[in-house]
DNA sequence: CGCGGGTATGGAACCGGTTCCTTTTCCGGC
DNA sequence: GCCGGAAAAGGAACCGGTTCCATACCCGCG
């Protein structure tokens, strides 16, 4: 591997003057800087990312802590995340944000201050009072994905406005039995987020004087946890309410196939709508409100590097773009 | 931000001092130890990653080059690595494969060589040798995931087996039109991993004396795809197959609910199986063969701190385990 | 012709660690 | 009492870049 010193000696100029050429900082010949790129070319020279940052306290990494990518909006959200960063020319470090109490305190407490990031972007994940001020510590900015945005410049839709959106399409349609699949009675299981959407339902069946019929039905927000607490609410044929919101698509999809199993036509007989605009949303001619996590990580990246830029800008929320879809899944109640 | 120096002048000692009792390596007596422990946890100090890099040369950074996320194998598969190389206090830098020739190229020619990594994994893709060449001139391991293995330690199942046994058990059940659902004729849209499995399916009915039987229906290998694909294949009464081997989960998922919206009785009236496990498998009851990607991501991980700590040892191809998961989508033929 | 300012370049310091080498001290064994 | 080797600690070099500062040159202008 060549170091600069190589460069410049064969460019016969010194140290000083081969840095200038190729970074373009300061005053070079234009001959100069031909020999010296040649010279670089010739010994397929790269400069020692170390070293660089060493000298210049900028890493060109950007870390990003978030919980595991299994479910579609983090995926999405990482693709966007990632597409963004590279275009700029920025690495990614990625850190899962872990169960344990004791290696999550690892991960603040010494990992991340340890590492130097010219930027951070936690998402899905409600830092403690502690953490955050650890991960302020580090003197860089911060942007969260999410509905909460203490201490830092964040990005996410209005997940409360989204579930109302969706639980007054059903209402406008005629529905009054609307039930909730995803929820959980234990607030402390509810990501920030979901818990939101929950929010969103009963505002919307409050508003619509309908709050008595509110029922949830927890369930983790995945597939099988859709399809299993929908099972569960549609079994009793007289108890059945007659439209569903999930929480998120995945869930909303696992009722949908719940109905298909025990023969309940959707929409005819049971109205189904969904958050998130997933992929398969299609599919099962799903009815949702869209949301595009790809974008989210596009503007959480714009975020950072405005805040890279200028320190002492104010903090920013943006609450990206949501509307409702309409497929096939939602109908008046017969 | 304190640094070593200001450890040492606190603890009253010299820099070299300090740094051989924060890292354990040299001469300290315990009571130095003691001083320059509480000093650098005084000032909450914390080396600077840059300089350690810079002086010893090791990054305690792993590159991971991966395609997109967004399929359940590769989710799986980035937690397990991501978990091992946590434990190990190793970073993660995350790079996509992007889908322009020409920013593909900036990543191996330019990013990849660039960063300093302790070493590489790269999964799912086949390295031009170019590509190939410029991996090895960073002078770091590699560990590839997936079914090739040029230069570098490698881990995956057996695709062609899985897709034989999977097949296999089809024709023991009796079935002979066995159709696949994922494959495509076009070979270059297949991945390396997904042309094995086509491989496998071929193989096993050719050993059957079932070629002539043969039938593919192009797919992507998701679930949207695999629904399309097989109520395509279904949608014809009279030429309608007994079976289907999906290339992966999703797409055996995909045409079990094809399946069920045609009226089609699974595992009566048509068997599906899968290769994965996924997650999901469990819900549709689908017989499939099992793997498992967050072993094989801390099965990588294994191997390339292997090689890491022993550079001359030679290449080593794991096979992971896979068998067979007998659920409830298979069964005779009526 | 002399002076000032912009251009071009090199030497050396610096970023913050690690490690080699040297010096000093201490201890046990002969 | 002396010697050898292990233990402890400091000075300085080094990793590979960037950047400050000094110097030299060239040009145009007064």
């Amino acid at each position: 591997m060549s170091t600069i010193a190589d460069v410049a000696s064969r460019a016969g100029v010194s140290k000083a003057t081969a840095s200038r050429a190729l970074s373009g900082r300061g005053y070079v010949s234009e001959a100069t800087r031909q020999l010296v790129e040649d010279a670089a070319r010739d010994l397929s020279y790269v400069a020692h990312s170390s070293a660089t940052s060493l000298a210049t306290g900028r890493t060109q990494t950007v870390g990003v802590v978030m919980p595991p990518v299994d479910r579609w909006f983090f995926a999405e959200l990482l693709a966007g995340i990632q597409e963004a960063l590279f275009t700029l020319d920025y690495d990614l470090a990625l850190y899962g944000v872990p169960e344990g109490s004791q290696t999550r305190e690892r991960l603040f407490e010494s990992v991340l201050p340890g590492r130097r990031f010219d930027g951070i972007i936690a998402v899905g994940i409600q830092p403690s009072a502690r953490e955050l001020e650890r991960l302020q510590r580090t003197g860089r900015p911060l942007v969260s994905v999410g509905p909460y945005s203490e201490g830092s410049s964040a990005v996410s839709i209005d997940d409360t406005a989204a579930a109302r959106i969706a639980t007054e399409h059903l209402i406008e349609l005629g529905h009054t039995d609307i039930a909730f699949v995803g929820g959980s009675t234990d607030a402390a299981e509810l990501s920030f987020g979901d818990a939101r959407r929950l929010d969103g339902y009963h505002g919307a069946l409050q508003a619509a004087g309908l709050a008595a019929h509110a029922r949830v039905a927890g369930a983790a927000p995945t597939m099988p946890g859709g399809y299993t607490a929908a099972a569960g609410l549609l079994g009793d044929r007289r108890r059945r309410p007659t439209a569903i919101v999930g929480v998120c698509d995945e869930a909303a999809i696992g009722a949908i196939i719940a109905a298909r199993r025990l023969g309940i036509a959707v929409p005819t007989e049971l109205s189904v709508v969904g958050i998130d605009d997933h992929e398969h949303a299609d599919m099962f001619a799903l009815t949702t409100i869209g949301q595009s996590p790809r974008e989210q990580g596009h503007e959480a990246v714009r975020l950072l590097t405005q805040r890279m830029d200028h320190p002492d800008a104010p903090l920013e929320r943006i609450d990206a773009a949501s509307a409702l879809v309409v497929r096939n899944s939602t109908a008046p109640p017969r």
